[in-house]
DNA sequence: GCGACAG
DNA sequence: ATCTTGTCGC
């Protein structure tokens, strides 16, 4: 298993190699994008069709099976949901997860209509041991770019002290001798999406990582952009509160 | 042998 | 990931 993901990070970009502008993504709806972009002879079809479709994916576990939701959204708007409930049987142990979760999101994604142009998982990508997390598996096998998102820290070292930082606050983490490259190398960021601001309490930052197709610092512009006042990504997070609803319906 | 460890 | 009430703050 650790072969192959070698072989999957020897397949990875980890440079930037997709069709959209990153700057379309933002969480403003297509109408509104579409007025700010509007010429006063008005043809307005062409905003809509640039934005680019960002799907998010995330899972919920009930009796040995994984509920795969996916939520694809274009300029802060859902165009499209789907899931699939498949049987686990593989245990998760940690650098070997896409193993357990790879199977049951691809079945998901199989499903679904519309081609995206930026996936948004849950997990790490190139933050990794062998820099083949969850989100670069995923983008090599469809060979879509990808993006992964973690709530925790697997491997790698910040190079700063990520304790209650405010909304905006990044810092490389650098590969530390438990990842497979060169000592040193970014191979993510740890991002504060969100902070109180006068509170006791505090939030932690996520952890994001190219998947494929990605530049590492093109992965935070993108999370940035795709947070919308939650610690997480609007894709992630809608596609696990509906990963939560067909839970619930199924229990 | 000991510690670390996404979801 | 999952098991779960109250509680603090805007």
């Amino acid at each position: 298993m650790e072969s192959l993901q070698r072989e999957i990070a020897d397949d990875a970009v980890f440079d930037d190699d997709f069709g959209f502008d990153p700057a379309a993504l933002s969480s403003a709806s297509p109408a509104a994008q579409q007025q700010l972009t509007e010429t006063p002879t008005g043809s307005d079809t062409e905003s809509i069709a640039d934005t680019p479709l960002v799907a998010g994916v995330d899972q919920a576990f009930f009796d040995d099976q994984a509920i795969s939701a996916v939520v694809v959204l274009q300029g802060g708007e859902v165009v499209e949901r789907t899931h699939a409930i498949t049987d686990l049987s593989i245990p998760y142990i940690p650098g070997l997860l896409a193993f357990r979760e790879g199977g049951p999101i691809v079945a998901a994604l199989e499903t679904l209509d519309c081609d995206p142009d930026l996936l948004c998982v849950d997990g790490s990508g190139r933050i990794h041991y062998r820099q083949a997390g969850l989100a670069t598996h995923i983008g090599v096998v469809f060979d879509t770019p990808s993006i992964g998102v973690a709530k925790n820290l697997l491997c790698g070292s910040p190079q700063e002290s990520v304790d209650d930082r405010p909304t905006g606050w990044r810092t490389p983490i650098e590969a530390d001798d438990a990842v497979d490259c060169a000592d040193g190398m970014i191979i993510g960021y740890a991002y504060q999406s969100r902070q109180y601001e006068s509170s006791n309490r505090h939030i932690n930052p996520l952890y994001v990582s190219p998947g494929h197709r990605v530049a590492v610092d093109t992965t935070v512009d993108l999370v940035a952009a795709l947070c919308d006042g939650y610690k997480l990504p609007e894709p992630t997070r809608l596609a696990d509160s509906y990963a939560d609803d067909l839970k619930a319906e199924l229990s």
